[in-house]
DNA sequence: ATGGCGTCTCTTGTATACAAAAAAGTTGAC
DNA sequence: GTCAACTTTTTTGTATACAAGAGACGCCAT
C-alpha cells in the first residue's frame, strides 16, 4: 500500500496504532455516529494511558472522523443527510478525475492489472457473493486511483472512500446492484483502455453518483417507514 | 467564515489555538519546509506545557503539514517538486468543480457578490499593488467556493489552497501575471453568470494550472541558476 | 586526519498528578 | 410528583515526572 500522510509508519508511537484501531472501529461501525468516546475507557481497553489516546483522538478530529467538544469529550462524527450527499458529490468528482487521468497515463502494468481486476469482478459477480464482490470492487477502484499517477489524488480519494464506507454499507444488498455495477465497470475499463478520458470520467462519476442516489432512496424510505 | 472541520471553535483548548498558530507560521513561511519543530522550545514560546503542544502537532500531522518521525521529532513537511505538481493538479480540478457547480447553482446574492468581487479585482489590478490584488483574488475564489453549494468541497478546496500558499508566493511578482489573471477572472465570471458549467470548469482549471506551469518554470530556472 | 566505539546529554513518548468544568445525584420546597 | 438549587462525582485539559531511544561528544586505534 502506497502511503502518503494518512497511514504513516506506526513506529514506536502508541498514538498512531490507536488512531488506526479507532479509525477502523469507526468506519466499520463498531462505534456508531454520535457515540461518545470515553478517554479513560478506551485507554483501559488498549492498555495505555490517556496521553497517547488523546493524541490519537486529536488526529482523528483533524481527519474529520470525530469532533472534539471542549470540556465535553470526543464524539464520532454524525453526518447530516446533506453532508453525506456533499461527500458523495465530491467522491464522484474525484473518481472521475482518477479515471480521466488513468485513461491518459496508464502503462502496460496498469492495463494488465485493470483487465485482471475486471475479470475478478466478473467472477465474483457471477458467484453472487455480495461480500466478495465488495472486495473485488474496492481493489478495482484502487487500481484506477494508482493508474492516475497522482499519489496525492489517490490518497485523498482512498481516504474519502473509507469515510463513506459506513454509508455505502447501508445500500449494499440492494437488488441487482452487483450486476449493474459490473456492467458499469466494463464500460469504465473500455473507456480507460481506449484512452478516452472524457468518457472514463463521465462513466466513473455516474458510477459513484448512482450510489448516492440509492442512498437518497434509502433515506427517503426510512423517513416514510419511521 | 463557514467552518467545517479544519478551524473548529477553539473553546478552552490550548491545543486548538496552538494548531492554528503553528499552521499560520508554517503556511506563511515562518517555519521553513524541513525545519524541525522542538516541542519544549515551542511549548515555552507559547507558555504551555508539551502536552497540548503535542496534540496540536498530532493534528497538523493528520492534516499533512508536518511529519512525525518516531523518536526523532516533528518536521515541517517538505514537498518534492513532483508532490507540489500533484497538488496543483488536484487544486485545478477542485477549483474547476467549484466553478461548474457555481455556474449551475448560484443565486442572486452570489451573482452580486461575484460581480462586486470582480470589480474589486479590476480596481486592485489597475492600482498595481500586487499584494492587495492577492487578497482580492483570494476573496474572489472564496466566493466561487461558496457558490458551489457544497460545504465539504468548499472546505477541502480552501484547505488545499492554504497549503499551496507558500509555493504560490514564490511566483507572485512574476511579470504581467496580475493583468492576465484578471482577464481570466473576467472570462470565469462570464461563464458562471451565463450558467455555462463546462466553460466555467475549463477556465478555472486553466487559471490554476497556469500557476503550476509558472512554478515549473521557476523551479527550472532555479535548477539552472543554482 | 579518519573512522569506530562507548558514554553522556538531550529529546521524545508515556504515565501520573492535579485543577477546573461538566454531569449526575440529592435534598428540599411547592 | 416536579422542579430548582446545592453537593458529589466524573471527566476533561494541562502540567509534571520518568523511562528509553537518538544524537552528540570524546576517545582511541589505525
Amino acid at each position: 500500500m502506497t502511503s502518503l500522510v494518512a497511514d504513516r509508519d506506526t513506529g514506536t508511537r502508541h498514538a498512531d496504532r490507536l488512531r488506526q484501531a479507532l479509525e477502523a472501529d469507526i468506519v466499520t461501525g463498531v462505534f456508531k455516529p454520535g457515540e461518545r468516546l470515553d478517554e479513560q475507557r478506551l485507554a483501559d481497553r488498549f492498555g495505555v494511558s490517556r496521553t497517547p489516546l488523546r493524541e490519537a483522538l486529536a488526529q482523528l478530529a483533524a481527519n474529520g472522523l470525530v469532533t472534539l467538544q471542549p470540556r465535553r469529550g470526543a464524539f464520532v462524527v454524525s453526518l447530516t443527510f446533506q453532508e453525506i450527499v456533499e461527500r458523495f458529490e465530491m467522491m464522484a468528482a474525484l473518481e472521475g478525475m482518477c479515471g480521466a487521468l488513468a485513461a491518459r497515463r496508464l502503462d502496460e502494468a496498469d492495463r494488465a492489472a485493470l483487465v485482471a481486476s475486471l475479470e475478478e469482478c466478473r467472477h465474483e459477480a457471477a458467484e453472487g457473493d455480495s461480500d466478495s464482490y465488495y472486495h473485488a470492487n474496492e481493489a478495482f477502484h484502487q487500481i484506477i486511483y494508482r493508474a492516475a499517477r497522482n499519489a496525492f489524488l489517490a490518497e485523498q480519494t482512498r481516504q474519502l472512500q473509507t469515510r463513506l464506507q459506513p454509508y455505502r454499507r447501508l445500500q449494499l444488498r440492494a437488488g441487482r446492484r452487483v450486476a449493474t455495477s459490473f456492467a458499469e465497470h466494463e464500460r469504465i475499463v473500455a473507456a480507460i483502455l481506449a484512452g478516452d478520458a472524457g468518457t472514463a470520467e463521465r462513466e466513473l462519476r455516474e458510477h459513484v453518483l448512482i450510489q448516492g442516489d440509492r442512498l437518497r432512496d434509502f433515506f427517503a424510505s426510512l423517513a416514510h417507514a419511521g
